[in-house]
DNA sequence: AGGTTATATGCGTATATACGCAGATATGCA
DNA sequence: TGCATATCTGCGTATATACGCATATAACCT
């Protein structure tokens, strides 16, 4: 056994599973967007789905997630459900999220760099 | 018609399918542990398995896509890849979502909240 | 009551993913 | 060469997810 453990402290279960949770329910891009137009305001399911460009009934579902996972939160006003995002956190993951798209390097062939070329044997 | 499509613009297209690529990179339980563990320093992927608490097979796996994405690089030492974080992005996004999971408010039964309590008829 | 709109939910299907296992590929050493 | 270690890749399977459709529920209006 050679292998020196280092001493620095890994996350909690839980912690690392929440996150993940967080981080799954921001992979899929009409909830990305859904979350950004609710980032500029409060907005109901219809207007979402124009926003987001999906069906309604798609956003609901979306939606339902979300909501369940504690990033929105919605008031409700006659037939309309006004959503809006839960807290800064949700803005700080999705613009960070956003941005860092804006500046990935894959460059420099990142799949391949580590190891020389096959030899053409 | 009546919607009043909003000012703001919304996110290109190809810019939220990066963001979601991305963020499902980060909604892994063993990868979020992988990922931290590079943020402390490079690592060899035995010891990532180690501390990740999974098959080294599985661990070597995560790191190809990781490094699809660009967002780990690995520098091979003999039989040994050490791998380490790509850039300052991945740290602040794992740090936020981290951050995030112990600051999550599901309170105020978020799932339901919105409507009244079901009429018991 | 009936009808309309807005939203929510249940179900089936196609696709994506994580994991385990086997085998392949690199590097080092005798 | 042969062997061991470290890592990578392909495949099968079980589970998860997004979407479309139909339907249910809620609120409003006549």
């Amino acid at each position: 056994m050679h292998k020196s453990l280092p001493d620095f402290e890994m996350p909690n279960e839980e912690q690392v599973h929440l996150a993940a949770e967080s981080f799954r329910l921001l992979s899929d891009p009409t909830r990305i967007k859904i979350l950004w137009a609710l980032l500029q305001g409060e907005s109901s399911v219809a207007c979402l789905a124009e926003l987001a460009d999906a069906a309604p009934t798609a956003v609901s579902q979306h939606l339902a997630k979300l909501r369940l996972a504690g990033l929105v939160k919605g008031r409700r006003e006659g037939t309309f459900v006004y959503y809006s995002a839960a807290d800064e956190h949700v803005r700080r993951l999705l613009a960070e999220g956003l941005f860092h798209a804006d500046h990935i390097d894959r460059g420099q062939d990142s799949s391949a760099a580590v190891w020389p070329a096959p030899a053409a044997s």
